[in-house]
DNA sequence: AGCACGCCGACT
DNA sequence: GTCGGCGTGCTC
């Protein structure tokens, strides 16, 4: 008799605890088994076991009846000690359940779930009796038969006869999960030569004792190409690669350079379906595949050997999960890299505050690359809003935006014209009352979206009617304030009414595969002027652009937000890095309310330095990140006798507490449920982390609480 | 997180 | 009466 101790299914941090039950023999640990749970069924994950002799003994001491395991799940186990050390690990750093991080961690199909999700199998023939005799053609098919192969491919030679085959028992078939045969890797020789700055970039990265280098490179200064050199070189050792992408799709010029140079790669990313990624997590577990490029949760992956963590465009938003467990794709890389031994690259032309401070320290080494390759640097011009009203002309697109935009179509060039807010308008107002329409379950105005005549709310996506009356005071006189990317369409189409235009944004890019459409369209230069929010910023790279307009620039800066300037400044820098990528010198204009903001004089002079300094002296002024830690704790609840209980709890725990935080502070609506936050502060993370979860521990044991999610370092507090 | 239990309002 | 909506509490 085994003592089996689980981590039950549920994700919540309320059951994050080993539960016992009781089985006949013994079982490995990290396979699933079934077990009832609270009245139902449902699986876990088994832990670790004891040897009993007597149950009624066991029951006594715990002071609690025991279940049997009803089943054991897994004929291997489904993860490695190094995996169970990572879930440990990311559960106890992100403030999260234990099972929530294995299952972000593991491809649906090796998940802990309520109902597990096999993985499809696939039928194998294999020759289980050469003894009877067969007719020539019998013979000559078997002939062509083997052991572990695929039942379809067998019936390729002749369906009739396979069948026949079996009939006659020679040969069986049997169920199994495909398997991959190791392929040699193969390098394709066409690398282009390092130039002088690149080769010592790659040198410095080599030879440096620091596990983390951060390539601070300008945009077009060809980063790309160190990286393939650099996974060149830990392939030849035979080791890993893995390159992280903000987005697969919005990177197609890297993926195909890579596909280029090495012939075995896979792309692990959001596109797949839970069977693609299945089969592309084995082929990794199995040492099948040398280079990974994929996006944040390919940092999971089951390496064996990995050598280089590269990750491009390091101060990229999408590199955090914003819902839990809150991880930064760049912490779980250090934590691997150490298990690995491996070299961690971070790249940017921006990178985070972070990661530059920790640079310019000695904690990582800093590597530079500040030369474009062609050596032209887009020529800026900032447009005052202020004067542009002043003397009447839109203030959509400005006199000298439009001229700008003629010369591109002129000369048979393409423009992309960036506006970071989607929909045809942000507000819907009644003249005559002054009421704005808001959305019913959430504390935000509704955006007017044109192309489905619809009202949206971008909080939780319902949409409303448009309707005819003001609902308050019933006049016929509702106006839309502001503009958004349909809008800007609309006013593109009417001033060049033969020029093809195209929109990309989150409302027409969210079916499988549409980014490339659009993408690979502008790339054939079917498309004069791309217009689209942030997602048209990053990685694209076409020659022919020699024109990027930039409207509402500083809107961003409103936000009344630590960390508002720095995205807006990332956002400008990458924008105006994709004008005039060749040859051909390229043309930026910005429009903006305040052109004397730090912000836009830092993009002005392409100047990351005058931006950081400025920034870090506001950090240090009000101790937020990089000069401290973050810890946001998130109430959510429909119910607001449980937010109140729960707020008063939590305070009077954290007043004991010897560290920075600021009164709850309610937030919007969402969904209807009631949100609040308490934000702590302090210098050292883990004390932090360690106070909290006791006080988490605490909570959980209490009833008519909220809902709690903490996020540690979040990137914007809304 | 589920899921059962129980309290209370609506309706055959 | 009883069906079912949802608020509450518990889970080896």
């Amino acid at each position: 008799m085994y003592i089996i101790e689980v981590f039950v299914t549920n994700s919540s941090l309320s059951v994050n605890q080993l539960y016992s039950y009781y089985y006949d023999e013994d079982i490995e640990p990290f396979k699933r088994v079934e077990v009832y749970f609270a009245s139902g069924k449902t699986n876990a994950l088994v832990i670790k076991t004891r040897e009993i002799n007597d149950l009624k003994v066991e029951e006594e001491k715990l002071g609690f009846r025991l279940l049997k395991i009803l089943r054991v799940v897994d004929d291997e186990p489904i993860i490695s000690l190094e995996q169970y050390e990572l879930a440990k690990w990311l559960s106890k750093t992100t403030i999260s359940s234990f099972i929530s991080c294995l299952n972000t961690m593991l491809p649906k199909a090796l998940r802990t779930s309520k109902n597990i999700f096999l993985a499809k199998q696939k039928e194998y023939i294999r020759i289980i009796n050469k003894e009877i005799k067969l007719t020539s053609r019998q013979s000559e098919v078997l002939s062509k038969l083997h052991d572990e192969m695929l039942a379809s491919d067998a019936r390729k030679i002749s369906t009739s006869m396979v069948k026949k085959l079996i009939d006659l028992g020679v040969v069986e078939t049997y169920k199994k999960e495909s398997s991959y045969r190791s392929s040699e890797l193969s390098i394709n020789n066409n690398f282009k030569e390092l130039t002088k700055d690149q080769q010592k970039v790659y040198d410095s990265l080599l030879s440096s004792e620091k596990m983390v280098s951060l390539l601070f490179g300008v945009t077009g200064s060809g980063k790309t190409e160190v990286y393939l050199h650099l996974a060149r070189h830990y392939i030849n050792q035979g080791k890993e690669v893995l390159i992280l992408v903000p987005e697969i799709s919005l990177t197609p010029q890297m993926i195909a350079r890579v596909k280029e140079r090495f012939n075995d790669v896979i792309f692990y990313h959001s596109e797949l379906n839970d069977q693609e990624r299945y089969e592309q997590y084995k082929r990794v577990k199995d040492g099948d595949v040398k280079v990974v490029v994929g996006t944040r949760s390919s940092i999971f992956l089951p390496f064996n050997d990995l050598g280089l963590i590269i990750i491009d465009e390091e101060h990229d938003t999408s590199y955090k999960q914003d819902n839990s467990p809150c991880y930064l794709a760049k912490n779980v890389a250090i934590k691997r890299a150490m298990h690995f031994n491996a070299k961690v690259l971070l790249a940017s032309a921006t990178p985070s505050l972070d990661s530059y401070t920790r640079a310019l320290k000695g904690e990582y080494e800093l590597l530079k690359l500040s030369e474009r390759i062609n050596n032209t640097l887009p020529n800026i011009e900032i447009i005052n809003l202020l004067n542009v009203l002043k003397n009447k002309q839109s203030y959509i697109i400005s006199d000298k935006l439009k001229d700008e935009i003629q010369n591109v179509l002129d000369n048979h060039k393409q423009a992309i014209i960036l506006l970071n807010r989607r929909g045809y308008s942000p507000i819907v107002k009644c003249a005559s009352c002054g009421t704005t329409l808001m959305c019913n379950d959430c504390d935000v105005p509704l955006n007017y979206h044109n192309d489905i005549k619809l009202l949206k709310c971008h909080q939780c996506g319902r949409t409303y009617k448009l309707p005819k009356l003001c609902p308050k005071c019933k006049e016929e006189s509702l106006i839309y304030y502001g503009f958004g990317t349909e809008k800007v369409e609309e006013i593109l189409h009417n001033l060049f009414p033969s020029a093809s235009i195209e929109r990309m944004d989150r409302d027409n890019v969210s079916k499988k595969g549409s980014h490339s459409r659009i993408l690979n369209r502008f790339e054939r230069q079917e498309i004069d002027i791309l217009i689209g929010t942030q997602m048209i910023a990053k990685g694209l790279d076409y020659p022919n652009v020699t024109l990027v307009g930039i409207l509402n620039a500083d809107a961003g800066l409103a936000h009344q937000d630590y960390n508002a300037a720095k995205l807006t400044f990332d956002l400008l820098m990458q924008a105006s890095g994709r004008s005039g990528r060749a040859d051909t010198s390229g043309k930026v204009i910005i429009q903006a309310f305040n052109p004397d903001h730090y912000v836009l004089k830092s993009i002005l002079n392409q100047d990351y330095d005058y931006f950081y300094n400025i920034e870090m002296n506001y950090r240090s002024k009000t101790s937020y990140p990089p000069y401290s830690h973050l810890l946001e704790i998130i109430l959510d609840d429909n119910n607001i006798e449980h937010i109140n209980k729960s707020l008063a709890f939590l305070e009077e725990k954290i007043n004991k507490l010897p560290y920075k935080h600021y009164r709850p502070s309610e937030l919007g609506k969402i969904k209807g449920n009631y949100r609040y936050r308490i934000l702590m502060i302090n210098k050292q993370l883990n004390p932090l982390i360690n106070d909290i979860w006791t006080i988490i521990d605490e909570y959980l044991k209490e009833n008519k609480m909220a809902r709690i999610k903490i996020d540690i370092d979040p990137l914007y507090l809304e």
